[in-house]
DNA sequence: CAAGATTGATCGATCAATCTTG
DNA sequence: CAAGATTGATCGATCAATCTTG
């Protein structure tokens, strides 16, 4: 913990650096956890009822067919979906065995491994998408003003390059 | 999926309801998404590492401290940490098992069950609870400025309420 | 040995079934 | 029968260990 450098809004010097669970930082932080918990969960439910497809595979899915050649490596896919290399290799197993991806070999390197996206795959893209879109805005950007959608972007979008991590790239959109 | 009403950031009639996956609401969602993740994964890591105690355990203890009597309904607390009932009563369970909470009866109320905080699980919390907080403000809240902290907490207390459930309601704080 | 990936053990959470009390 | 809670089976994800190739 650096306790040197100041963020804007860091509590007056008087007080602990620790704040309090009554600070205004903790509970615009509760309300990411609980926004973000509630809209997943009630996302993955509509997409499995309707689909038959949990949010994750709905997510690799997306991501695959907006790849060049409809494949990614499995270490890339791990890290654009926010899973382990162990959670990656089980979930494309997995997905490997509905048939709605497939495992490929690179003959110039023997090393890696490509989670390519079937016919099948993209078919039931193209069913779920709509289900995933049309909830995130029933259950999510239906709520917020444009205002809203920019700062809550922008600021999350902070938080997350602050991790080391990638924001998602609006200048490189995934297309249907 | 209701079609009749217009929210906020609704497209304009001549495109399709569904959006894609390049319109500012998707991006905004993924934002929130991704952070949420990072953060807590982030938060998680840390309270484990130096002081042993996952992020669930921490917020348990945190709502039971903050509760009449240092107790809790199993049903109650289900609702507040977002938890299946199942899921509360082994994780109560487990954290019995650390001496941490302690199952009570109610004499008055042979049904209900309370998982109270016990000594030992109050000094866990003043453990964790700078570590917690510390963690939020050098993860989260550091990274925004004062006036995004109050437009993100309260787009996504629509957000919460939208989908029925209460956001954390600051006049209502958890004194430590 | 490092990079990339997989396997097996384990942990945490849910669901469905069950039990007890009002 | 409904409300409140628990148990057992199962699923998804991680970690540590292992395997193969460069």
């Amino acid at each position: 913990m650096d306790l040197t450098e100041d963020g804007p809004s860091t509590a007056p010097e008087f007080e602990s650096w620790v704040g309090d669970f009554t600070d205004a930082g903790f509970f615009a932080w509760m309300s990411v956890f609980k926004a973000e918990i509630l809209v997943a969960g009630a996302l993955d439910r509509d997409l499995k009822e309707r689909v038959g497809v949990p949010l994750n595979w709905c997510e690799v899915l997306s991501r695959l067919s907006a790849a060049p050649g409809a494949r990614m490596r499995m270490q890339e896919l791990a890290d654009e979906v926010l899973l382990s290399k162990s959670g990656v290799s089980q979930l494309v197993t997995a997905m490997a065995r509905k048939g709605l991806v497939e495992r490929q070999g690179d003959p110039a390197n023997l090393r890696v491994t490509y989670a390519a996206l079937t016919p099948v795959g993209r078919t039931t893209l193209e069913k779920s998408a709509p289900v995933f879109l049309g909830g995130i805005r029933e259950l999510f950007s239906r709520h917020l003003t444009d205002s809203e959608i920019r700062t809550v972007t922008r600021a999350m979008n902070k938080v997350i390059s602050a991790t080391g991590r990638e924001p998602e790239n609006p200048d490189r959109p995934r297309p249907l």
